[in-house]
DNA sequence: CATGAATGAGGTTTCATTCAT
DNA sequence: AATGAATGAAACCTCATTCAT
């Protein structure tokens, strides 16, 4: 568990940092002050400035596609495998809520370079939840629909909580987008 | 209507150069280029780069208001208010898809210095939505929740629509989206 | 004439101070300093360091060849043309002294990405002398070797005179090298 | 004869990345790599980059000067003495190609600081042949000149010979200066 | 009004050197 | 003796902004 060399230091920082201030306008030495270093430390653990931003969108990735996976593992019913999904996405956003607000709030827009990148989170769930609602019998289209519609509430409501400095119950709403697209869609009964 | 004076060019180069490289990859110099002038006429009329931004966001803004205000006016229902400011919208992203881009795309995360302006369009949009969602007869917590969902999956399905290069069908997406809370929240025969 | 843009003014001043520097030394701040101007400024004539560097070389092997193509202009005899050569490429490392400095003793060795377009100035020299020999009646392998040996000699001639700032008479000796060389290979008679 | 120490291995290292990178491109990290220890460690043997790169070129400096010292015992005739002393200077080059490489083409130019120290070798070699040239007969200025000219035709061949990769032949150059030199001064029966 | 050359602060990145282990 | 992580000064280069014409 010995999880607190520099790399992981100069990563908390920089989450810090980019959370706080956006990809352009944080600047290296910002992130080494706060990681307690010096500038030139920084580059020991990073090629570059988008090498480091790059880190965080792939550890948010990582963390969501672990959680998902481990909530889908073991469950057949689609419906129920749609709920879990949500639920630990929701979770993930939540626990690591400064990551979050980097790749969701910060990176958004920050780089026509990223954008790629850091849809990938949101294109991964989105994929998730077109399978699991085609497995209930909606038809492809509007599953496709739907996914996106559903990923964009979520990532509105999160967002919405992280501005507002979680003045929002952040579980209270994602329970709401849930009952509004189970009714939707004519799941309440398959769990 | 001399709508063609060089502010109106000039906010025109700088829809094109920042929905193209994002706020802060977009120079000056380009803006000018695609403009056709010198970048000192740049400044005689934008103080700044950040105020031309400012002043692009407001634009949206205010064509987002106008028409919604136009749509809604003489009508009575809640739940015909609440289709029809939906329908405005979607109508001006489509109509203002440069200008949507901007806002929606490039400017989000861009700087925390504009996030509040640019959260004034989703913010003010939402808020309609929520009074005619009370009207309907929706609670209040409900009401907040259900309207960011919706602004989310709108935004989510317009920056989908804009990354694809307009591939997604955007007006039956939108139709998808209205039908998905409108049977969530029972108002089916309301119109 | 009107040969003093800013462009020519930082020629003039990173010809001194890559002279007095050598290339990794010198710094964007020196030559500008040295032009009166700002750091900027100099990017709005050069690309990079790199750039402005090359332009100096290529501004003598350019300002060499033009003179040695005039001095051998309407000269049929070989001999005579040899010796011609030479003397204007004299010419030119006296009246340019510093930017010969730059190319022939700062340049070298600076760089090995450089070192293949500072060669050219030799290289080319040498050719015409290889060919002159040739056509003197030595044999191709001498040939070869000789301009080698006679540009080296010249060259070291002219970095000892610059090294000395300018003691040793350059004329007198590039006057004795042709002696050597005339002698050597038996041209006394040729002119 | 213990050559196989530490510091040996760094001064080998230093020698192939001098010679590949140049000076200014080299580093320290590069060096100690080759030499397959830390970079702490070569500071234990060199006070700096520097004092690494004079140590090369001193190093070259005491074989040349051995080389031809020896070469020159007990030969009586200056004629010889002259033959023999450029003969052990091709030898030399031609065994410390490396190093030669270092300080003839990679050195040249690098520093203002390195200029003195390495035109030592040299002017050091160059002070041989006019005092042997004098011996011979010839008048002091020619003889300086004529130095200076036998000297620059040699490390042309030589800078020749490197950067071609050795495809030249090094010796049969060196021979034909010799003849071009001997019959410039009317040595041919002298010796 | 319009121009565009000039400015210079500020950012990212490199690397010689140090020092605690 | 040996290590290699850490340092931080300094370099190159960009670009928003100004101002003389």
């Amino acid at each position: 568990m010995e999880e607190h060399g520099r790399k992981e230091e100069l990563l908390k920082a920089a989450q810090a940092i980019f959370g706080h201030y956006g990809y352009h306008q944080a600047t290296i030495r910002a992130i080494a002050d706060q990681a307690q270093c010096a500038t030139g430390t920084f580059y020991l653990y990073f090629s570059s400035k988008e090498d480091c931003f790059l880190a965080l969108v792939e550890q948010l990735y990582t963390h969501v596609m672990e959680y998902i996976m481990k909530a889908r593992a073991g469950v057949d019913n689609p419906a129920e495998k749609l709920k879990r999904s949500l639920e630990a996405a929701v979770e993930v956003f939540r626990r690591d809520y400064e990551l979050a607000q980097v790749v969701l709030v910060r990176g958004a827009g920050a780089d026509p370079l990223f954008e790629d990148r850091m849809w990938r989170v949101r294109e991964a769930f989105s994929a998730f939840i077109v399978k699991d609602l085609v497995d209930c019998g909606l038809d492809y289209e509007r599953a496709v629909i739907g996914s996106h519609a559903w990923v964009g509430a979520l990532a509105e409501v999160v967002g919405v909580w992280i501005r507002q400095d979680q003045d929002l119950d952040l579980t209270q709403a994602a329970l709401e987008i849930e009952r509004i697209f189970w009714r939707a869609w004519g799941l309440e009964d398959s769990l």
